[in-house]
Order: structure tokens, then sequence, then C-alpha cells
DNA sequence: GCAAGGTC
């Protein structure tokens, strides 16, 4: 029996269309990724009995890089990024091992169906698939097709078997227009990131982030909240008058009228229209109205709208609620997340969700009445062909979710039940009046019935004042008619709801990356969160983009991405070659930016305005080796050492605390040492500024400090203070910590293990004689007299911190704790004392023995 | 260390 491989483009794609195809019959197993399943079952495919592989990947099977050696950002000349520099492709996600997992399961196979998204994504994933699964499959008997696409614009039984029925052929164009879109993005993002960053951080110390990013999406988005800013900077208030008038209705109760000219700006003119007013008794009632209005129920929850929502109501930013929604589908609480399909498909079931809602405490009632009386058909919303709109899957408590997801949950269900509910009905009545010569109005509403409010209640109708019922001609008394004085109020900073809004509009992103780029102009520092979760830019994000504004405004503007989707089209309809319009566009844009790095100037003066020359920042810490003179510590991110005389900086490993260490220098180029830690509870080790920028030795990385350094004989080297293999890692190697006491440590150099050991010795140090059981260093300790462990009178002690049994009881292995709780690992998975001395039993030799320190070493030489 | 697009 030949077998069909059929790929979709996530997990719970695949499990909806085995269902669907298989009648409920399939047999299902997890791949080898653990993440992906295949689900499969017998059926017919081209007139034959076949056994059919439905399975899927996660997005995207590969990404686009730079070649290695172009992504060394200090060799590379950011306008190489353009043509010369060779791109490859690279897995998206190496730990997934998506190209293995597919070749596992279409090796032998004889067909296949590409169930992928039906967009110009999905049509690409298609190829990717292909490139992975062609080499492995069955050779096609001569001119016997194999390769087959199936498309389809919903989840339904009815739209996935006729896709089955009417399978075509993947669209290489549209593919080809997302291989081009990638190759751009890469190319003009990284360019302009890397010539921007490198410049400003070269000149600036304060600049407060570690990264200049620029973008086609998340570019435009900054300049959306700037341009809010400026226009709240250049807002100038004007003062300007209403009138308002009073008329007593009963005797105790009075109603306040709206000026029909609502207000003017000049004092003068209302004025004189007060002066035309206020002397008159009565008001005189013109005409009447009543008319019954309708507030529509919504439209089905796609993701913006969810997003917007969770934002402005429910406090939550876009990031977050969507990391909370994709928790609440994974867990099978609501349908897919990523939606932008506002039309429930028609046959959706949508009295089975609510049913599952009828018990709920927090909407019983409404719910069982919607049912019993019967559902309100929805809105016709938009068909986005991608997936239903999203919508509750089960019933759940606040108990079992948790506050922050059942706030969320809780809003989806209310959305759903108020999309089958009845819009809410009211009446406006409006009453115009005339005192004088001008004319007032009074507008009053009233709830005939609330509808889908009921169950969404901040929807509802304000209460307002009932009003008299009275007819054309009828007169009341003015009680008071005044002249107010108001003045215009500029706009506020732009709402992430409003911002989401306008990306949307300007077509800046999809669904699921405009969480992403809103997440990023925030991480990169450029906007801040404010209370109402409004974006306000910060001087950083302000200087860029009136930078932009100045030197090429286009590269700041929404059109940005528009004009270059528009020559993407054209691609992906077979209207233009492909590598032409590639070539065209990356041409346009190279050309950008040699003119925006001859202008950096202009850009630059704004820089200067709001922020310190890095010779003016950070307070003096080391000496220089070149010049002998302190150089100045830069906290700010990214941290480094700048040496004012020889205007030269050097970087320092991020996330940690650096000091000068004793004044003590490194022997290879004078530069005075400096001491990270990353804490009291982590590890710390000194560095040599120069080295770790310029590493000495051959098979020495960028970064690293002297525990990593191979010098034969400085004492502050690997050669010195090593001890022996890590009892994790692969490559790292045990090291002395030589500051750590009065509480010593020896830690890992590659990995985050710690061994804590010899709470009171006053010193310790590395012996060069080596275990004769594990051929560890062994190490030189001497104890305080008057708390020594060691028994007798002794103090000193030489020994394995392996082997010896003295030394055994003095040492216990941890993890190093980092910044973050979530990162930490041990003592969480490995209480209490690691490997180190629980894989060895006193007087049976290690299972895994250390190496001994200079076949350790060896390695570093090589 | 960089983009944006998938998805987990």
């Amino acid at each position: 029996m030949k077998t069909v491989l059929m790929v979709a483009e996530k997990p719970s794609l695949a499990q909806s269309i085995a269902k669907i195809l298989s009648r409920g019959s399939m047999s299902s197993h997890k791949g080898l990724n653990g993440t992906c399943s295949v689900h499969e079952y017998t059926g017919t495919f081209a007139g034959q009995p076949v056994h059919f592989k439905m399975t899927s990947v996660c997005g995207h099977v590969m990404t686009l890089d730079f070649l290695g050696k172009y992504n060394k950002w200090d060799k590379v000349d950011p306008a190489e990024l353009f043509s010369q520099a060779p791109t490859e492709k690279k897995e998206a996600n190496p730990k997934l091992n998506m190209v293995k997992f597919l070749q596992v399961e279409g090796r032998g196979c004889d067909y296949i169906v590409l169930w992928l998204d039906c967009d110009k994504e999905g049509e690409n994933i298609c190829f990717e698939v292909l490139d992975a699964v062609l080499p492995v499959m069955n050779q096609a008997h001569s001119g016997e097709k194999t390769v087959f696409r199936a498309r389809f614009s919903s989840i339904t039984d009815t739209d996935i078997c006729n896709a089955m029925a009417r399978l075509g052929e993947p669209d290489h164009n549209e593919a080809l227009s997302v291989d081009a879109r990638q190759e751009l993005d890469l190319r003009i993002g990284c360019a302009f990131t890397r010539f921007q960053t490198k410049y400003f951080q070269g000149k600036y110390g304060n600049l407060d982030s570690s990264l200049i990013s620029f973008g086609p999406c998340q570019t435009p988005t900054l300049g959306f909240c700037v341009e809010r800013h400026d226009k709240i900077q250049s807002f100038k208030p004007e003062t300007y008058w209403v009138l308002q008038a009073k008329v007593n209705t009963d005797k105790d109760r009075s109603l306040l009228l709206d000026w029909d000219r609502v207000r003017v700006f000049d004092r003068e003119i209302a004025q004189m229209f007060l002066n035309m007013t206020k002397l008159e008794k009565e008001a005189q009632v013109e005409a009447t109205s009543r008319k019954e209005k309708a507030k529509q129920r919504p439209l089905a929850l796609n993701t913006v709208e969810m997003l917007r929502v969770a934002s402005s109501s429910l406090g939550m930013g876009p990031q977050h609620a969507m990391q909370t929604a994709e928790r609440l589908y994974t867990q099978g609480y609501i349908s897919y997340p990523r939606t932008e399909t506002t039309h429930y498909p028609e046959n959706f079931d949508l009295k089975g969700p609510l049913r599952q809602q009828a018990n709920h405490p927090a909407w019983a009632d409404t719910v069982k009445r919607l049912l019993a009386e019967g559902i309100n058909r929805p809105r016709k919303g938009h068909d986005a062909g991608d997936h239903p709109p999203i919508t509750p899957m089960r019933s759940a408590s606040e108990a079992e979710l948790g506050s922050e997801a059942w706030r969320l949950y809780e809003y989806i269900t209310r959305h759903f039940i108020a999309t089958v509910s009845y819009d809410c009905k009211y009446l406006q009545s409006s009453i115009s009046f005339r005192i004088g010569p001008e004319h007032f109005t009074c507008m009053g509403k009233t709830v005939i019935s609330p509808g889908f409010t009921e169950i969404m209640p901040w929807q509802s109708v304000p209460l307002e004042e009932n009003l008299p019922t009275c007819q054309r001609g009828d007169t009341f008394p003015v009680s008071e008619v005044k002249m107010l004085e108001k003045q215009t109020s500029p706009p506020d900073y732009l709402t992430e709801a409003e911002l989401i809004t306008l990306m949307e509009k300007h077509g800046i992103g999809t669904d699921a990356s405009i969480p992403v780029h809103i997440n990023n102009i925030c991480q990169r520092n450029y906007v801040v969160v404010e209370s109402g979760r409004r974006l306000k830019p910060t001087n950083l994000g302000i200087v860029l983009v009136h930078g932009y504004y100045k030197i090429d405004a286009e590269l700041v503007l929404p059109t940005i991405r528009s004009a270059v989707e528009k020559q993407l089209n054209l691609i992906a309809q077979g209207k233009a070659d492909y590598r032409q319009v590639l070539g065209h566009t990356l041409d346009i844009f190279k050309r950008k930016f040699h003119y925006f790095v001859d202008s950096i100037a202009s850009m630059d003066e704004l820089m200067e305005v709001s922020f310190s020359p890095l010779a003016a920042t950070g307070k003096p810490l080391s000496r220089c080796g070149k010049c002998h003179r302190f150089m100045k510590y830069i906290q700010a991110k990214p941290s480094r050492l700048h040496c004012s005389h020889c205007d030269e900086t050097y970087t320092l490993p991020q996330n940690g605390t650096i000091k000068l260490y004793k004044e003590l220098r490194c022997p290879l180029d004078d530069f005075e040492l400096v001491l990270w830690s990353s804490g009291s509870r982590g590890k710390s080790y000194p560095l040599c500024p120069y080295c770790s920028n310029h590493p000495p030795f051959r098979d020495m990385k960028k970064g690293m400090g002297c525990n990593e350094c191979t010098h034969p004989t400085c004492q502050h080297s690997l050669s010195m203070l090593g001890i022996g293999q890590c009892v994790e890692c692969e490559n790292g190697v045990l090291v002395l910590d030589p500051t750590s006491g009065p509480k010593w440590k020896v830690a890992c150099n590659k990995c985050n293990v710690v061994a804590h050991c010899f709470e009171n010795a006053h010193r310790v140090r590395v012996s060069a004689d080596t275990c004769s059981a594990c051929e560890a260093a062994l190490l030189d300790v001497d104890f305080n007299k008057a708390k020594s462990p060691l028994p007798g009178d002794e103090t000193q002690h030489t020994g394995c911190v392996f082997c010896d049994p003295i030394f055994q009881e003095l040492v216990e292995l941890k993890h190093a704790a980092s910044c973050h709780p979530m990162h930490r690992g041990g003592p969480g998975r490995r209480q209490g004392r690691g490997r180190a001395r629980g894989r060895r039993p006193a007087g049976k030799p290690s299972a895994r023995r250390p190496k001994d320190k200079m076949s350790a070493l060896a390695a570093y030489f090589v």
C-alpha cells in the first residue's frame, strides 16, 4: 500500500484536519521532537487504498541569516550587508530538529499533500518542507504527480473535505515573495542596526540601550508614538467660551441644557450671546423627538481586538496577553488565539460552546435565558480564511486558571456570549429649547432592553436623567444662564490599543507580530509604558525619529513597509521577477543607507543635546595598560571601560558588577585587572579588560576572563587556579575563586556550577601536586585556629576536593544564583550536594573521573 | 548583539 505524507503548519491543525479526514478513526503518536504528532489512518487517494500520515511543522522550518563570518560586527562594514555578504538558510529552531523529523516521517512516502496555512508564509513553508522531504521520498513513476497543495479557508468538515477533493499545486511565486521579504528585512534591518549601534555607542556613554535597532516594522511603530509626542509638545491651548442654561422642570428638579453653537472662541461674541439670553425668564420648547436606537452586539473576536481590550480594559500588555492566550489555548480553554477572522463559519456550532457555559456561576442566568429563548444570529464579520474567531472551548473557574488567565478567559467568554446576544436597544429623546434668540438642546437615553450589555456591562448605555414629557410650545422657567470659560486640551500619549489600531490600519506587522514590535520598542528603551498603558517615548526614541525625519523621513514613515510590500506582491502574482525586485529594492535601500551614513551628523546634533559623550560618562575605575591613565567605567548598558586618552572602549561582561581587583595587573599588557561578580550567591572571577576584548592566546574567545586564560605562569590564570574537569558540563574546568574567602568557592569557568568549600579557611591555594586517585589538583588549605574542622589542633591540610575524606565533608555543590530566579539551575532540581559527592561513595573510583588538570588544560592549547 | 515572520 502506498503512503501519503500530509503536513500542516502547526500540531493543532494536523490533529483537527486528520480528525476530519479520518472521520475520527486515527492512531496518533508523538514525533521524535516531542512537539509534533503523527496521525495515521487508511483511506483512498487517487483511486487506490493508501496509508495516510498526517503531521505538521511548527511554523517556519528555516530562517535566513548571514554566513557566520559576516556576523562579526567589528570586522564587517555594515554596507557590505546589502550585497556582498552571502546569506544561508538555517534551521529556525534547532531544538525541534524539524528537518530530521520530516525526513524520518517522509522516508519512503509516495505522495505529499501540503496543508500549510493558505497565505504567503504558508506557501513559503510548503517549499521548506519539500526541500527537506523530497530527497527521501520514493521516486515518482514517470510523469506521475506526487506533490499536492490543499487549499482551505476554514477548518470545517466541508472545507477540509473539499480541499482534499480538489488538490492543487504549491505556488512558487508566492513562496518567492516571502524569500525576498526575508532577505530585504535581514539585510536592511541589520545594516542600519549595526551602523547606528556602533556609531552612537562609540560616542555616548548614557544611551541606556545596548542596541539601537532599526526595522521596517519597529521603526514606524516607534514613529507613531513620537508623532503623538510631537503633537502634545506643539499643542497650544486655546480659550473658548460656552453658554450653559438651566431650566426648572419641577419644584426641585432642574435640567442642564447644551448650547447648539457648542462653543465660540471669541469672548466678546460669547458675552453678546449671554447678554441676549440671560434676561429671558422662559425657555420655550421648540421640538421634541424620541428615537429608538440600537447599540450593536460585537463582532466575533479576533486577535487584535482581543489585544486592544486586554490592554485598555484589563491593563495587560499585548505580549503578555498573547502569552496568556497561548497558554489558555494549549490547555484547551479557548480556540486558536491567532486569527484575523471576525466571522463564524456557516456551520460553526454556536450552541455547543454556549451550553458549556450554562452552569457557570458568573453568567449562568444570561446563558440559560439565551438557550431557552433562542440565540441571535451573529453579525456578519470579515472572513480572512485563517482560523475561526476566538471562542471559549470549555468552562473554567478563576480557581483553576489563576487570576491573570482568568481575566482574559472571562473577557473572551463574555465577548463570545455577547456575539450571540441581542443588540442593546434604547430610547434617545431630545428636547430643543429656545431662550431668546439662542437654541439649546437636552438629550436623554433610556434603555429598552440591555441585550448584550448585560454580559458586557462595561458597554452599557450610561444612565441619563429621564427627560420630562412635554411638547412643542411648552415653557419652562429659566433658572440660570451662564458663560463658562474653558481651554482646549492637548491629546494624551498614545495608548497601546490606539497603537495597535494604527499598526493594523497601515499594515505594519501581523496579528502575531504586532505584540512583538511593541515589545521591541519597549525593550530597546525607545518608549516606556506609563499609567493607563500609554506609550511615552524616551529621549532616545524621540531623537532617533526626529533624526530620521531630518535625514530621510521615509525611513520612519509607515509607507516604508507598504511600498516594499507592493513590490513583493508583484512577485507573488508572477508579474515581476524575484531577482529583479530584490536587486532593485536592495539598491534603493543601499543608496538610502549611504545617504544616512553621510548625513549621520544631523542626527548626531540631536543626540548631543540629550546624551553625554563617552569621555564625560562614568567613574574612573582601573588603569589603561597603554597610557596608564585611569579608564572610566560606564555602567549603562552595555557596560564597558573607556579610556578617553587612547579613545578606546573595552566591553565588559554584562549582568554583573565590576570592581577594581586590588590594583593587580595583567602580565601581558599591563592593564589593571577588574573583578566581575554575579552577586554574593553567584560566581566571580578577575578579568583583564584588554585580553577580554583581544584574546591573547589561540582558542580563547572574546569576553573571557582570567579563569579561562591559558597563560602558563600568571597567578590569576586557569593554569594556576584550575582544579579539574567540571562535574557537570563537558568542557568546563573548576577554578578556585581567589577572592571568595573566607567562604571559599570553586566555580566552573563555563557553566554555573559552584562548589562552596572551607567556610573557615583563611588561605586556600592550588597546589602543584595532583590527586593520585583522580588527578585533580590538590588544595592546600590553612584553617582558622579556633574553628578548624581538622582533628586535634591541626590547622593545615592538603588534599583533593573530590577524594579526600576530610575535604569531602566540607564541599557542597551548587549552581550560581543568577539575577532572575527563572534562570536558576541547580538547587531546585538537584537538592543539596550534587554529583561531586553523590556519585563518589567513599573508597570507590568515580564513574566519570575528573580529568587531570594538565590534560584539561591541554585542550585549550590545541 | 541585528530584521520579521511563522509557532511552542
